[in-house]
RNA sequence: GCGCCCGUAGCUCAGCGGAUAGAGCGCCAGCCUCCGGAGCUGGAUGCCGUGGGUUCAAAUCCCGCCGGGCGCGCCA
């Protein structure tokens, strides 16, 4: 095997010349040539991996699948052979089209060994060069504490970074800072009136402010800091201090709650910033100069339309101010003149009738638009025991990410924020995701590792079978089958990178965590033979570093003892 | 009206072009002299919303319809 290559690719590499060769000989296109992928069989009947490429080629050549899988089968095992790989292989069936390959146990234990020679870094590819990859999310506008939507966002965008890095990916994670314009200015005025309402002296609140009450302690802070003085300047001249000590405010608070999910964001970037040092400008500059701009009813419009967005964006008001969009168009292009490869935005679904103008602004800046990739992240309901939790409770009141936190906890928030695709509803029942017991999946996962490292932890084993493990002794069902979910963890990683969706990752750490438990039930693995408590021993203790890695890229705890 | 997401077991959802459609919860019946029972074993449950099409092969892709959710501002 090449050395930094997986067993998976090395056979890829294999099938590829076995296909070649089969090929040469027929009549039909090269299928050699394009993409050629295992798949992991559910049935462990079919093999460790299967292939499905006969009914393709077969089907341009005329030709039954099976009798083109045969022949696939012999240039495969001679391929092997050349290649010095069919000691992996046990055997290789042609069976009803499909080409399913079954490991040998040395394969297997060779696993078992990379595994637990390369402890955290198993599943970890290297690229040179590394890919850099931007992703943006959660960006809430600091108006206000994060909603539940807002955590699964942060759940996601967390383990969509770990996993790119995984693949050998250099990410950065950004939050974008709304901190300036028409949200942050109400944002002041609510505040001006709650403090204007705790000094006595109240004021009519209007509709489209903020009404939550967590805007009350702020004003509390702007009274004790500056007594009744802000009422006695007109609003205009106090507004920057109620704006400031608010955002302030309400950012520490949303920090805090990314702080306690574990997720520190890499960069901050600021609207504010974007226009204090000219790069709003510039870039409207660049569009009008690239004739993508135009004046109209005494507002100036992005020609989006002739980027492929359903009609034309205002950019600056007829008052003059600019629309979010301009600051937007900016920070994007600051992002690719950064030098990503690729920039990812992980948005609400509030917002997917904006992808169109996004990407029109980002092609009209003559910027190579494909690698601006935006995925929606859909929205999160409550439920109890079964009954919908109403999200909305007061007006201007919601149940809050930190609510959620609070109750359900952050392993177990973030287990049930990524059991789903990203882009289905999510329903989280928070009775199941607090119960410390039975029926609740994160602890299944967990309860696996806090069992092996109580049994590591009774080890005593004579020198001898410590250092050499014959891990040949390994050869019940039990154990190949734990075995073989073992080695495909790495593939698990590949694959949920490259579809950006973390939810398959959670989907094999429970089958990982079930391959154990039932191992475990079945098998004592310490017991009066020492040659192959040191086997069971090695196959726990590759499970343990397996079960780790994954729940470190979920960002949950992998605990000792629970 | 237009756009996006979703309709799969009683409930929440996997599977997204391949072999007999799966899991968890809930329900029923079992398993602790022994490494953690937060575990394991067995059982019942399905016109995969619907009608057409493409394909050797469709829950999966395409079109129509029905049902649910969300968008569609010179708000962000």
């Amino acid at each position: 095997m090449k050395r930094g290559a997986t067993l998976e690719d090395s056979l890829s590499y294999v099938l590829r010349q076995a296909l070649r060769q089969v090929e040469r000989g027929g009549a039909g296109g090269r299928f050699s040539d394009g993409p050629l992928t295992w798949e992991i069989p559910k049935d462990p009947s079919f093999g460790d991996l299967s292939n499905s490429i006969s009914f393709k080629v077969a089907a341009a050549q005329n030709e039954p699948p099976q009798q083109f899988a045969e022949a696939l089968l012999q240039a495969f095992l001679s391929c092997c052979r050349q290649a010095g790989a069919d000691e992996w292989i046990e055997r290789v069936e042609a069976k009803a089209g499909f080409l399913n390959v079954f490991l040998s146990r040395q394969a297997l234990t060779q696993v078992l060994r990379s595994i637990l020679r390369q402890g955290r870094r198993y599943g970890m590819r290297r690229v040179a060069p590394a890919p850099a990859i931007n992703i943006e999310f959660v960006s809430a506008n600091p108006t206000g504490p994060l909603s539940v939507a807002h955590g699964r966002q942060a759940a996601v965008g967390d383990v969509l970074a770990r996993l790119l890095r995984s693949q050998g990916c250099h990410v950065t994670t950004e939050y974008y800072l709304n901190d300036e314009g028409r949200q942050i200015e109400l944002l002041g005025r609510s505040i001006r009136l709650r403090y204007a309402e705790l000094l006595g002296r109240p004021e009519p609140f209007p509709e489209e402010g903020y009404h939550g009450a967590y805007l009350y302690p702020i004003a509390q802070e702007c009274v004790k800091r500056f007594g009744d003085r802000l009422l006695c300047e007109p609003e205009a001249k106090t507004l920057p201090t109620f704006i400031h000590v608010g955002q302030t405010h309400l950012l520490e608070e949303i920090r805090k709650d990314l702080a306690r999910f574990g997720l520190p964001f890499d960069r901050w970037s600021s609207q504010r910033w974007l226009r204090v040092c000219g790069r709003i400008d510039a870039s409207l500059q660049t569009l009008r100069s690239r004739g993508a701009l135009y004046e109209s009813e005494e507002a100036t419009w992005f020609a989006s339309t002739r980027f492929g967005d359903d009609k034309d964006r205002v950019v600056r008001k007829r008052d003059g101010e600019l629309t979010y969009l301009a600051p937007d168009i900016a920070y994007h292009q600051w992002k690719f003149q950064r030098g990503y490869d690729q920039i990812l935005n992980l948005w609400g679904p509030d917002h997917h009738g904006y992808i169109g103008r996004l990407k029109a602004a980002v092609m009209a800046l003559g910027l190579p638009a494909d690698r601006l990739v935006v995925r929606i992240v859909q929205l999160v309901t409550l439920s109890r025991r079964g009954k919908p939790v109403p999200m909305s409770k007061r007006q201007g009141e919601f149940v809050t990410f930190r609510e959620v936190l609070d109750e359900v906890g952050a392993d177990a928030t973030r287990f049930f924020f990524l059991m789903r695709t990203m882009e289905s509803h999510l329903d989280v029942d928070l009775e199941l995701a607090k119960s410390q017991s039975q029926e609740n999946p994160v602890y299944y996962v967990q309860y696996a590792h806090a069992r092996i490292c109580s049994i590591l932890a009774k080890e005593r084993l004579p020198w001898w079978a410590r250092c050499r493990p014959n891990l040949g002794l390994l050869q019940e069902p039990e154990e190949r089958l734990l075995m073989r979910w073992l080695f495909q963890y790495p593939t698990v990683l590949r694959l949920s990178a490259a579809a950006l969706e973390p939810h398959g990752l959670t989907v094999y750490l429970r089958k990982l965590a079930e391959g154990f438990h039932v191992f475990y039930t079945k098998h004592r693995v310490i017991s009066d033979d020492p040659k192959r408590s040191a086997a069971r021993l090695a196959l726990v203790r590759a499970t343990r570093h397996v079960l780790a890695n994954g729940l470190g890229i979920l960002g949950i705890s992998a605990p000792r003892r629970m």
